[in-house]
DNA sequence: GCCATTAACATACAATCTGCATGTATCTAT
DNA sequence: ATAGATACATGCAGATTGTATGTTAATGGC
């Protein structure tokens, strides 16, 4: 038997701690200054652990990257589907599930992460195939949802939630950066009511 | 009297003759493996100079980034204008400057350098205002012109042209990444027809 | 046409950084 | 209890960036 601090823990306890000291510590600086920016002696140094440590959990800097991005994406998505009020019409739950998009996306951070960075150093592709597990999925299965209930133009359903995704992305980004957050909701609940307008 | 070739050539010559090398080469490489992945000694032997000239012409490697992205932005917002055929109903002309806009982002490498390390490496802010000088300004002149003919809602129109040019944006992104373009070109289409139809 | 100045490079150097290889202590399974 | 795997720590090699210093070529008065 040992005391509860640093003796005698399990393999288990010990990767869990480690990884998740260089995560946080990883995630700080990375919104601090950019991926770019941070060097993994900062990173190692601010976590407490070694450069051995680093590289014996994650194969590279990048992979500590998209272990960061994993993890906001995935939070940002349950934030939305806690958020979800199930029974509302198809336009109506569109728009909360945005307001909700925009919100989660206002913790500090998240827009650098999963809209530059990430897109950056991951590339596309990498980013589209976490995005699609995650917010972007959320945007889908609601879009999907309405479009069967007839509330929306029969329109390609990946299109449409990429290119919808990418104004409410911009739309977090334009209001991280100062510009009027009313101005950009009102934009974004034109075009849905629009669209549900023109359901023919 | 000299040869035409190397010497005796007026300090502008060889001023603009080593940009224009290190330009070329930076596009190329900043291309074909991301700013990230390209070295300063690669981009230098490319171009047929030393890293003395291209620390001579530029502050730093990224300010020779916003070098390639400034004349890659410009070169867009030139297709756009030259294209455009002036006695358009607003709605044809605005999708008519989306298509135009689509063609000229699939020029080889265009996207990754204004929409992926650009934004990633300059910063949002930084890229705005290059695209405020370009692409988006003809986007945001052709709103303005609908919504003062009355065909549009009046709205927000900086935050209409940001986030509809993000969704031209995504649109381009994911045809190079291979989505089917006529897909993204209904959205696009069924988009801007249903603001026009809502324009009450 | 000469000379001082400046521009346009070239070269060498210092400080970092990344990834790996090697070494060691700590569990874990048998 | 012991063999082997796991979780690190440390040191090293190669490469990169920006700068400082040196050199050559053009330019602008006189």
């Amino acid at each position: 038997m040992q005391e509860a601090n640093s003796p005698r823990r399990s393999n288990r306890e010990r990767t869990e701690a480690t990884r998740a000291a260089l995560l946080d510590a990883a995630r700080k600086l990375f919104v601090e200054k950019s991926y770019a920016e941070t060097g993994t002696p900062e990173i190692v140094a601010a976590a407490g652990v070694t450069r051995g440590a680093l590289y014996h959990h994650f194969a590279d800097k990048q992979a500590l990257l998209r272990a960061v991005v994993e993890a906001e994406s995935q939070a940002v998505a349950q934030e939305i589907d806690r958020a979800a009020p199930e029974a509302l019409s198809a336009r109506d739950a569109l728009v909360r599930g945005g307001e909700t998009f925009l919100e989660a996306m206002a913790v500090p951070g998240r827009t650098r992460l999963l809209l530059l960075d990430g897109p950056a150093v991951l590339g596309r592709a990498a980013m589209d195939e976490i995005d699609a597990r995650h917010a972007n999925r959320t945007l889908k299965v609601g879009l999907e949802a309405a479009m069967q209930a007839g509330d929306l133009p029969a329109l390609p359903l990946d299109a449409l939630a990429a290119q919808l995704g990418a104004m409410f992305d911009r739309a977090a980004l334009a209001i991280e950066a100062g510009s009027p957050p009313e101005d950009h909701r009102r934009v974004l609940a034109a075009v849905i009511d629009a669209l549900v307008a023109a359901k023919s």
